[in-house]
DNA sequence: TTTATTTACGTAAACGTTTGCAGCAAATCG
DNA sequence: CGATTTGCTGCAAACGTTTACGTAAATAAA
């Protein structure tokens, strides 16, 4: 089968390319009458335009890059969800790539990008990354980057996140209400800004209710599951005292589920427990777990939304156009008042 | 900042593009020393080659798509990150799509994808899919393609599937041996083929202990996930006997926890249940959820693999390369015997 | 020495599309 | 009627890369 292009449209039809491109653009400068030709014969032939003949002469890609620690995990997966719809709507593609928290990673993907593959990047940040050299770059190649739950502070552009300080709040005083009195506090540690506001909100939540913040409550977990279950199973041995645990993320959650079976440790008689999770099931558990769940849809739907608005007209990310959306604390059997 | 392409490090080298095209390829016919230099600045000016420049000429784009349902699916999730893994490996970029299962829509996908912005395809045919004209096409237009769980009988290439047949059966055997007597079976209704096989399975399990197949045990579910809590209601209330119940996809399944619930028919005293799913929580449900559980990364990783062997070779995917992944049959409290 | 062969590089033509410019009718205006 | 505008179309040059081909010098073979 002979290719089928501009040229051999243009061939058929006897005119030349540009009339046939134009025409297909829907130029005012081309009459009615080619165009109805001109479109007829293309849609008869299946005709598709190359994506990279275009790209490389009009230098945009119609393509988003997503940048993303991982993918299972449904805050994520949601996002990706929102993303791709917003993406879909305005004609875009979304090229997915996974750091898995690995910072190498992510600066060889961030590097990679520079190609002109994209007109913007989407990005939620590896976990163990300090170094923002490699963004920087992509800034300073004019790529507009919107940041999204895990952000870089030291970037100036938009960013797309949830209300952490107050949900921390809300959680630690959820807690303190159905009748905590030592509340620990789970977090990976590490230098994401999300983690700090969370903290922060569980300190003066704590700090208004006149309690004084115990820093042996706070747990700074790893990356590794199990050992994350070793420090906790330790914490509550420690710390028989504790009788309500609010978790940062969800997998500390779901440790300290683990833990609290191993160890005969009622939920909630015995402790309470609250999340941030966007665990489908979490309504299905044993016992359901309380959760602050964050609009993960909307999340990437709206980071991405900013981005192509950005990039349709070539206007910069500014970082006033900055959104904070608001979680939502579902109240469930792992904090009832027994 | 001038742009750096290969004619300002030709400018700066005093030699031509072609040379520094060749060096930067390592290719045989250009001279250690040089090759050196040319690297080396390169280097110094962070040179990336314009993907699209590269695309156009070599006809190449070392970019691959997911068309999927959905992603915010753990099945999913976990298929697209073995999928990007081998993606990586092998120096490609994965663009993804969601059909969420509407025919349309993957009709809409996929006709773009032929603007030769992808070298091959990977695919899980959205479930309202029953012409399958707009595949043909694409394979008309020589794209490489490689299904993956929801596989399409009429295209002949290479489908990575798990054994869903067996899985049916040996659920259904569980469930049997649990001690249940009639057992429900609970499918999306639609043409796909994994329904089909799992149904089988369960048909012929019961066929191999002499009990007879009954229609009205066999529950063709629908999309909106209420629709389907109302159907499973009506069946568990018509039917006071069923003692076993076997869901064909995860939502199911869980409709299934909700159900039991609100008719206070207690797991698995009452009803046993098992079901497909990749949930991660499963074990943490209330009960325990015994689930057949798919390798879905191994799916996704295995699926990308052969797709990427064949676009490098150059060589169409042929049936036979397809591989049948091997799920495993997770046995928790909700089938225990009671 | 002459004639092949090899090595290292340059020239220029692609890939398919978009777009500034020019041309050339027909229509409009002075 | 000549001059100008308007509407439509074609020409050709980009975009940045890759690569077939040519060529000059250096080396090897005769």
């Amino acid at each position: 089968m002979p290719p089928v292009n501009l040229k051999s449209l243009a061939e058929e039809l006897n005119m030349s390319i540009a009339t046939v491109s134009r025409a297909l653009r829907d130029s005012h400068e081309v009459s009615e009458a080619t165009k109805t030709r001109v479109r007829a014969l293309a849609a008869a032939r299946h005709y598709e335009p190359n994506a990279y003949a275009s790209s490389l002469r009009r230098n945009i890609s119609k393509t988003i890059g997503v940048v993303i620690p991982k993918v299972a995990n449904h805050f994520f997966a949601l996002a990706i969800n929102g993303i791709e719809e917003a993406a879909r709507q305005a004609g875009y593609h979304v090229l997915i790539y996974l750091t898995h928290d690995d910072y190498a990673r992510e600066v060889s993907i961030v590097q990679h990008l520079k190609g002109g593959r994209i007109d913007g990047l989407l990005m939620s940040v590896a976990s163990g990354t300090e170094d923002f050299a490699h963004i920087k770059s992509l800034r300073e190649a004019n790529l507009p980057i919107v940041f999204f739950d895990r952000v870089c502070a030291e970037v100036a552009t938009a960013k797309v996140t949830t209300n952490d300080y107050e949900s921390g709040y809300q959680a630690t005083e959820h807690l303190l209400q159905a009748g905590c009195r030592h509340i620990a506090h789970l977090l990976i540690s590490n230098n994401l800004s999300i983690g700090q506001f969370r903290l922060q909100g569980y300190l003066d939540a704590l700090a208004a209710r006149g309690c004084a913040p115990d820093p042996d409550l706070i747990l700074h977990g790893v990356m590794d599951n199990e050992q994350n279950v070793s420090l906790i199973r330790e914490l509550l041995l420690r710390r028989p005292d504790i009788d309500g645990v609010f978790a940062s993320v969800e997998r500390l959650a779901i440790s300290t589920y683990h833990v609290c079976n191993e160890l005969g440790r009622r939920i909630p008689q015995d402790i309470k427990v609250i999340g941030f999770s966007n665990l489908e099931a979490a309504a299905l558990l044993d016992p359901p777990l309380s959760t602050i769940t964050q609009p993960a849809y909307d999340i990437g739907r709206e980071a991405a939304r900013i981005l192509l608005r950005a990039v349709e007209k070539k206007k910069p990310v500014l970082p006033s156009q900055s959104v904070v959306l608001e979680s939502t604390l579902f109240e469930r059997r792992s904090t009832a008042n027994s």
